[in-house]
DNA sequence: CAGGAAAGCCAAAGCGCTTTGGAAGACTCT
DNA sequence: AGAGTCTTCCAAAGCGCTTTGGCTTTCCTG
C-alpha cells in the first residue's frame, strides 16, 4: 500500500494525502481525519527510502564506531546505548553504527554526512581539540558531544558530567580525613574526562597545600589488570599513597585485588574512591568492602543525548548549548581516616 | 556530483555509467575504465537513498535491540559488536540498531523488513521456539541466529558455540577430580545456551552415576551480585557442593567474593570453572586464584556473523546452515581434587 | 455586489538511481 | 551478400515520496 493507492482509494490527490498525513495546515480538518483514518485502517506506512530521497531526512542518528583488532569498545558503551535506545524507541529513531578504522574516522564521518545517511551524529570520549568535533562542526550536520573537548575557538553542543567537581569532592573528602599522599588511577589521559578528573584532584590537594606526586598518577586503559598493576606499583613504592581515587569500577576490582595481595586492607591501610557509571552487573555496594563512589548514570546520559539530538534534528534546540551534570559522591565503607 | 553530471561530462548516458560502475557486462572494458577513472577523480559516490529506492537494498544489517527501563543490555554485546564492526568496516556495511520494547519486538521486526531498512538481520540470545526466529524466517529477509533455538519443525541458519560440550568437559574434569556434588550457576534458563550448558553438566554427571541436585542449579541474570547470592545459598546449605560451574566471568566475581566471605578457599574447599567470553577488561588468569574457564571469543563470533550475513545478502550462502564452534577448556588454579 | 483574501485541493516536477526495452553498428556464418 | 548474432550504448520508465506553483471555491469587507 503506497501513497498513490491510498490517494486513489480516497479520491484525493497524492499531494493532499501527503499533506494531511504530515500535518500541513492547508488541508481541511475533516479531510485530514478521513485520510488519517484510512491510512491507519489500511496500515499505510510511507516508504522511508522514498521519503528520504525526497526530503533528505532519514530518521536515524549515527555513531562512528572505532574498530580494529587492537581496539576495544568501552564496556560503558552498552549502558549508554540502553539509555539512548530507551528514548529512541519511543520516537521511532534508529541508531546506525558505522564501523571505522580507529585511525581514520574522518573518511567515515564524511561519508555518512555526504550520503545523508543520518540526520544527526553524536561523538563520545572526546579528547581536547578533538578532530572529530572540529570536523563535524564544519560538516553542517546536527551533532552532540558526549563529554567535552577543549581548546577550540568555537563552541559546540555537549553533554558532560562534572568530572572535575566529582574528583575534587572525592579528593577533598580524603584530605579532610587526614590523607596527605593521594594517588589517582586514571583512564587514558589524552581524553578530556581524565584530564578533568586529574584537575579536580589537584585542585583539592592544592587547597591544602598538597600536590599530586608525579609517580602518584597513572593513566591507563581501564581494565581490571591495569588497576591491579597500578596499585601494586603505587603501594610497593616507598612513598606509598594512603588513599586512591580510581576512574572506574572495573579498575577498582584490580585495586582491591592488589591491596589484598599485599596483605593490606581497605580502608585500614588505604582508602579508595572510584567513579561509578552505574552498571547493572557490578555494584560498588557489593565490593568486599563497600566502595565509596562518585556516581553518575551513563544510561541517563544516553537517554538525554538521544533527546537532545532529536530536538536538534527538529530544530527545537539550536546553538552551542553545553550541559554539565553534577555528580553524586556516595560515601561507603572504603574510606577512613589516614593511618597513623 | 551525481550520476547525471558524471554522465554528461563523459558524454555518456546515465545508463552506461551506472552499468560501468556496477560491473555489468554489457559495457566496453575501455569505456568502463574511463568511467571508473572519472568517478574516482571526481569523488563520485552514488547517493544511497536513491540507490536504495531503486534497488531496495540498503547496505546495512539490522539488529532489534530490546530496551526498556527494566531491560539491561548484555555487556557481552559490546565485544560481539567489536567483532562485527571489524568485519563490517572493511566491507562498508553499517549496522542499524532498532530499539524496541522488549515485550514487543515483532512490530519492530515487521517494520524494518517492510520498510526495507536493512538487507539482513541477526538475532541473538534465542530461546527454544524463539518467536523472533519463527517470525523472521517467514518474513523472507536474510538472517542469522547467533546462538540456537530449538523445537522447530524447520531449519534455520545459525552460529553457535558448543555450550553443551564445553560444560560437559568442565563437569567431567571436576568429576574426575573426585567431586561428587557439583553445582551450576547458570544464566537465564529460558535461553537455549543455558539449557545446553545444564544439559552438558547433567550428561557428565550421569556418566558417573551422579545427578545435578534440584537445589544445585541456579538460573539468574548474570550479575556479580547474583553470583554472590547463589554461592552463599549453595555453600551455606548442608549438602554444599564442592565444585561450581559458572556461566560467566562476571558472576564468577561474585562467587569468589562469597567463598571468601565464608572463610573458604578456592580450590581448597570448592573448585570453580567459569565460562569466559574473552573480555579485554576482565581476564580469568587475573582472578585472585587463576580461574579455569571454558573459553570462546564472542568477538570472533561477531566477525563471523557479519561475514555470513554478508554472504547471505549477496547470495553466496544459502539454506539453513548451522555452524557450531568448539570451546576450549582452559585449566588454571581454581580446580583441584575434592576435599576429603 | 465587485474585489481581494483565504481555504482547500491538484497536477506535475523533482529527488538520484536502476533497469527495461530497444537501436545502431560490428561481426559471424552460410 | 543477406540474415542472424553480438556488442555497446541509449532514452525513458519507474521506485514512492515531498513540494512548488496554480487553480477553484468560499468567505469577507466596504
Amino acid at each position: 500500500m503506497n501513497l498513490k493507492q491510498l490517494a486513489h482509494m480516497l479520491a484525493l490527490s497524492q499531494t493532499t494525502v501527503s499533506r494531511a498525513l504530515n500535518g500541513y495546515p492547508e488541508v481541511n480538518e475533516e479531510t485530514r481525519r478521513r485520510v488519517m483514518d484510512a491510512a491507519k485502517r489500511h496500515g499505510y506506512r510511507p516508504n522511508p527510502s522514498a521519503r528520504r530521497l525526497a526530503t533528505g531526512k532519514s530518521g536515524m542518528i549515527g555513531y562512528v564506531l572505532p574498530t580494529g583488532a587492537a581496539v576495544d569498545i568501552d564496556p560503558h558503551f552498552v549502558e549508554f546505548l540502553s539509555g539512548l535506545g530507551d528514548y529512541a524507541r519511543s520516537h521511532e529513531l534508529d541508531l546506525v553504527l558505522s564501523p571505522a578504522d580507529a585511525d581514520d574516522q574522518e573518511t567515515t564521518y564524511r561519508r555518512i554526512v555526504a550520503n545523508r545517511q543520518v540526520d544527526a551524529v553524536y561523538i563520545s570520549s572526546p579528547k581536547p581539540q578533538d578532530s572529530r568535533v572540529a570536523l563535524v562542526s564544519t560538516l553542517g550536520i546536527p551533532f552532540l558531544v558526549h563529554g567535552r573537548s577543549e581548546g577550540f575557538d568555537f563552541d559546540y553542543p555537549y553533554l558532560d558530567i562534572d568530572n572535575e567537581g566529582a574528583f575534587h569532592e572525592a579528593a577533598r573528602l580524603l584530605v579532610q580525613l587526614g590523607h596527605r599522599r593521594l594517588a589517582l588511577i586514571n583512564g587514558d589521559d589524552r581524553e578530556t574526562f581524565a584530564i578533568h578528573r586529574q584537575r579536580g584532584v589537584r585542585r583539592a590537594l592544592a587547597a591544602s597545600g598538597l600536590t599530586l606526586g608525579e609517580r602518584h598518577v597513572c593513566s591507563v586503559v581501564m581494565t581490571e589488570e591495569n588497576g591491579y598493576r597500578a596499585t601494586r606499583r603505587l603501594l610497593e613504592a616507598s612513598d606509598a599513597p594512603t588513599a586512591i581515587a580510581c576512574s572506574s569500577l572495573i579498575m577498582a576490582l584490580g585495586v582491591v585485588r592488589a591491596v589484598r595481595d599485599l596483605d593490606l586492607t581497605i580502608p585500614g591501610d588505604v582508602s579508595l574512591i572510584a567513579h561509578d557509571d552505574v552498571f547493572p552487573w557490578l555494584k560498588p555496594e557489593n565490593f568486599s568492602v563497600p566502595l565509596s563512589t562518585t556516581r553518575s548514570s551513563i544510561r541517563l546520559a544516553g537517554a538525554r543525548v538521544a533527546e537532545r539530538l532529536a530536538a536538534r534534528i527538529s530544530g527545537l534546540e539550536e546553538g552551542a548549548r553545553g550541559e554539565v551534570w553534577p555528580v553524586d559522591l556516595v560515601v561507603r565503607g572504603s574510606v577512613a581516616g589516614a593511618p597513623a
